[in-house]
DNA sequence: TTGTAAGCGTTATCAC
DNA sequence: GTGATAACGCTTACAA
């Protein structure tokens, strides 16, 4: 009879009349004598013998596994990223640890805290908002983290970025070349990274462009469809006339506009030509089309991804943080009646 | 000076003053002198003390994860089980270790048989095929395993599914009220649990229904958009007349189909209608919005991490795998032409 | 080539 | 109430 629970190397060892180091050494594929090999492995096979991952962690201090952390998976950015990281990990070996923090801040901080659990190798996180409390946690954590999104000052962690703010010009300045000049803006969160580093830019880049942003052709609230709705109608039922052109803070956003435009008779592009960012797959699907921001995000998974299995391979030699950026493309569709494709921002201006 | 690497049990209760004992079980709440709890904590909180899970795992043989195994993530279906399971899982103190095996079955064994390394403490698994292999493996593991989708025979594991069978019968009744007689159908691979679902329920409902099926109105290929285009553009360029209603195995397929459809000029639903399964987010967002077989994703995925938590808290009493099953709702949208919303079956005949 | 034994960081069982 | 110590399953000096 096999003995109560799982074989270990100890019930191994019994069964093949040999110590446990040899059967660790035949595991591990160390040099041992064939006879001590056939046995080993005949006793492991015949018992069903697999190794316990959690005493070999212990005793290795790698746990083979890398945390994913963002605010919600739901959304398709995050997805995007997702999509790209798992394969690499699995290729190297790593399974993925997934984290989905929600909007709460000291959630995001409790991950990276939770680290020092050393439940695994390292993190990449997507952190909504970077708090104090980030920089310090960032400052304290032993294990590789990589950051995607930017980062304040440098030298805290590896760190994947895009420049939003030239992605809101080309954006700008795509809707500008169509003659549009009444243009409204409807972002998430002005206090989180991506809200806030857009909505710096919307107003630097509409100013610097001649556009004219009426004072009721702003709004702020979540990166969901429900805030791209309420934005619309809070523009058309408000004093100002409504814009001829709408740049949402994301997909989702943009989305709900669209939705909500629709419902007020008005036509894309037509009436109102619409920009949404991140250039998730639901800007292909929408009708109209939705010529989108690409913020790049399946390329900063990957870079990501990449960061962080470097740093893990490289022996822990403790080099300086990286700094990877990834450029913002302009993908046009029918929701602005572009013609154009693609606009990496290298055209003549 | 710190010592080096993170401090442990016997740092601090060399910090303290104390045996390594004491310091466990002030960090546990198991009563000791007030004096000792205090310089136990203060030492813990100077030294920034985190206990180490690994280690912990292997004293309790808990490792507080559980592994979530999909063919794609990318799918919205599993990401829908996905966005339930995670904070249910979190909230019962569960980690969520994702696997995205691909279209390789020999993957998906893979991971039933990692689960003998004892990284998680269960394991919810969406297969794509169910072989003679998956059920070994299945009757042999020792952690809890709830399977989503339908398990050939019964007692082999705790098990969620959903009755597809009934979910095409309302598709295709719904079709038939709407005086379609010529329905066509895209399916993904016929040799996976829900593609051959899908395919005989087609075979056997339309039949019931008194439907006309043309030989060319069958397109089998893959669950995504290209298979859907693919299907259209042969079932408009085979001899047989143009179907005036379509059924596709998933929402991505019917996507692709709607694509191809405008692409030639036809009208959806005027020309044909077009119903698809699942019921993902993507449904409400494409044009015309695409009337789905709601199979209940999330509510799935509710039901299996329900069904393994409860297993990992009942102390391991070993009771009877138990079934649960979803019904299957018709979501009707523009794609179809229809007004009613939901169709939960219970209509009368 | 092989076995003995120490140690990874915990928890839990003993005596005291 | 507390401290020494064994044990979880594994890898790896060190001896033989």
């Amino acid at each position: 009879m096999a003995a109560r629970g799982s074989p270990t190397i100890t019930t191994i060892a019994e069964a093949a009349g040999v110590s446990i180091a040899s059967v660790s050494r035949v595991l591990n594929g160390l040099p041992v004598r064939a006879e001590t090999e056939r046995r080993v492995l005949d006793a492991a096979g015949r018992l069903g013998y697999v190794p316990n991952s959690v005493a070999r962690s212990l005793r290795s201090a790698r746990t083979h596994q890398i945390a994913f952390a963002v605010e919600d998976i739901g959304n398709p950015v995050y997805l995007a990223m997702l999509r790209e990281i798992q394969p690499l990990l699995k290729a190297a070996g790593y399974r993925l640890v997934l984290h989905s923090t929600g909007a709460d801040t000291a959630e995001e901080v409790e991950v990276l805290r939770g680290l020092g659990q050393r439940y695994a190798d390292g993190l990449i996180i997507v952190p909504i908002r970077v708090t104090d409390e980030h920089v310090a946690e960032l400052r304290a954590v032993e294990a590789p983290v990589v950051v995607i999104g930017s980062l304040p000052g440098d030298g805290l962690a590896d760190n994947v970025r895009t420049d939003s703010r030239r992605g809101v010009d080309m954006a700008l300045r795509h809707l500008a070349e169509l003659g549009r000049r009444r243009i409204g803006f409807i972002n998430g969160p002005a206090d989180t990274v991506p809200g806030g580093a857009r909505s710096e830019a919307f107003r630097a880049g509409t100013a610097r462009a001649g556009l004219t942003v009426e004072d009721g052709a702003l709004h702020e609230g979540r990166f969901d469809r429900e805030t791209g709705a309420e934005g619309v109608r809070r523009m058309a039922e408000g004093p100002a006339p409504m814009p001829d052109a709408l740049l949402c803070a994301n997909d989702l956003i943009a989305l709900g506009a669209l939705d909500a435009l629709r419902a007020r008779g008005l036509d894309v592009p037509g009436d109102v030509a619409v920009v949404g960012m991140d250039d998730t797959d639901l800007a292909a699907v929408s009708w109209p089309p939705l010529t989108s921001v690409s913020l790049g995000s399946a390329e900063r998974g990957r870079h990501a991804a990449r960061l962080l299995l470097d740093r893990l391979d490289s022996g822990a030699a403790p080099s300086a943080p990286r700094v990877v950026t990834v450029e913002p493309r302009l993908v046009v569709r029918a929701s602005t009646g572009g013609a154009r494709v693609v606009d990496n921002g290298s055209a003549a201006g």
